[in-house]
DNA sequence: GTTCTAGAAC
DNA sequence: GTTCTAGAAC
């Protein structure tokens, strides 16, 4: 949907059923720190607007008009259907990285925010405000910024875990879910109830897994990420221990055995 | 990414 | 009979 000029677009916090968001404009890189400060000034004028709509408007009829805020029209069939663009699952990032309550810190470059369902006790992860989708949109241009991207992932390790011999790995997922870049800051106890099956496992702890150091070289001397051919089959590989390299037979008993890792 | 669950594995 | 995995989700 496209507004045009001088249309106004109303919406209730809480209420309105869709997710609003801002499309990119490709314009010369050099408007780029103004259309931020613009936009984040646009969106405190929208909080105190949605505000002033608020408690005007459901002053006399609040049942009236929630229902008529909260129930789509079913002729909006095409806005599902049509590509992985709104409230699609796999856009979740983009959602978190942008509120307030997920940000452990952020700079003018990164946000850095907890994994919503972490699979350690420390998992972080660091994401651009810049839209990068993947790894494979990556190139030169952003090695400035993918260095430091690591380097705030080892500041959260230094100022938010407790100074431990707890162990940390930086590094991306090769094929990702999730879209946009994010460097996942993981504590290498593996003790969560979100560390679930096999996927998540061998996500962590096979080739699957790209160091960040590695991911940074690589760019550096090849100007992109390459994947190597059969890397998603990594994911089904049997269940082995990241610290003595025994396999175990299933998922329960490789999170027992992680156990005798621990430092207690 | 997760949740749910059929049926494989034990 | 119970535990566990792996594939669908409209």
């Amino acid at each position: 949907m496209k507004l045009q000029p001088g249309q106004v677009l109303h919406m209730v916090n809480e209420l309105y059923p869709y997710i609003i968001e801002f499309e990119e404009e490709t314009k010369s890189p050099g408007l780029e720190t103004h259309r931020k400060r613009k936009r984040s000034s646009s969106s405190d004028s929208i909080e105190r607007d949605t505000a002033q709509v608020a408690a005007s408007g459901t002053g006399p009829e609040p049942r009236s008009s929630l229902s008529q805020c909260s129930v789509p029209p079913k002729k909006e069939k095409d806005a599902s259907t049509k590509k992985e663009s709104l409230g699609h699952w796999s856009q979740g990032l983009k959602i978190s990285m942008q509120d307030p309550k997920m940000q452990v810190c952020k700079d003018e470059k990164v946000v850095v925010i907890k994994d919503k369902y972490p699979k350690a006790r420390y998992h972080w992860l660091v994401l651009p405000w810049a839209s990068i989708s993947s790894l494979k949109a990556v190139t030169r241009e952003h090695l400035e910024l993918l260095k430091h991207m690591h380097t705030v992932g080892e500041k959260v390790i230094a100022d938010f875990a407790p100074s431990s011999k707890l162990r940390f790995r930086l590094g991306y997922h090769a094929i990702p879910c999730m879209s946009h870049v994010h460097l996942h800051v993981i504590s290498q106890d593996f003790d969560s109830p979100c560390l679930k099956n096999k996927k998540h496992w061998n996500s962590f702890n096979t080739e699957y897994f790209l160091e960040s150091q590695a991911v940074i070289k690589m760019v550096q001397e090849n100007g992109r990420v390459t994947v190597r051919e059969g890397t998603s089959e990594l994911l089904k590989l049997p269940l082995r221990c990241h610290e003595c390299q025994q396999l175990l037979p299933s998922m329960p008993q490789l999170k027992e055995h992680l156990r005798q890792h621990w430092t207690k």
